[in-house]
DNA sequence: CAGAAGATCATCT
DNA sequence: GATGATCTTCTGT
């Protein structure tokens, strides 16, 4: 872990973790394998200042999914949605947030994962872990804007890279809201970790 | 062009 | 559990 490291050969690691990131067939999947398999992985974000941190909460969202912005077809907004996998989905919503998402499926099949909580590692010093979980908090923690749409994930200011480490344990939540006619489940995260927010409660 | 809803969050009761 | 902040996007006419 990041924090056993001495400064240098924490440096190093991270180093290396932006030389081998996660490469587009990793993304170019169906959704929810996508979601589940970023668990754990790092997340390496070079905005105003250099971070590092784990994902441990996610969600997915299919293209036929009612609840994505995917699912009566292409907008100007979810165009992303449609496009190269492997590359960040920014979007605002409700006139203060920011969501981080990682665009999934084959070209030309929309899909993407929002993340929803990370644990700070490196650069988040200052940043409690509170302020990492919840997609809105994320992203102001982190430095992410609007203007990072379609970034890659392969650098050079967002890199996601695997580590070798498992989470002992993956979770995904049950049907919520508007979504229960869904028929599935979407979200993923790491049980009783610290910086996964609440389950959300359910509607009714 | 108007209106509503929204992949949220902090705050209040 | 309810509400307000604050604004973009999409839909319907």
């Amino acid at each position: 872990m990041a924090s056993e490291l001495t400064k240098s050969s924490r440096h190093s690691w991270v180093r290396k973790l932006q030389r081998s990131p996660l490469s587009t067939d990793f993304y170019s999947r169906d959704t929810l394998s996508v979601a589940r398999d970023l668990l754990g992985k790092i997340l390496i974000v070079d905005t105003k200042c250099l971070t590092v941190s784990r994902i441990v909460e996610v969600e997915a969202y299919s293209g036929d999914d009612p609840a994505s912005h995917s699912s009566r077809g292409m907008t100007p907004r979810c165009a992303p949605m449609f496009e190269v996998p492997g590359r960040a989905y920014v979007y605002f919503i409700y006139g203060m947030y920011e969501m981080l998402n990682f665009v999934t499926e084959p070209k030309g099949q929309p899909g993407a994962v929002l993340i929803r909580a990370v644990e700070p590692l490196v650069g988040l010093e200052g940043v409690g872990k509170l302020r990492t979980n919840g997609p809105g908090k994320l992203t102001r923690a982190l430095g992410v804007e609007m203007s990072h749409n379609r970034e890659p994930l392969q650098g050079p200011r967002f890199w996601v890279a695997d580590d070798g480490f498992r989470p002992p344990e993956i979770a995904a939540s049950g049907r919520i809201g508007i979504r229960e006619a869904t028929e599935r489940q979407w979200r993923f995260f790491v049980p009783d970790h610290p910086c996964v927010s609440r389950e959300p409660r359910r509607k009714n």
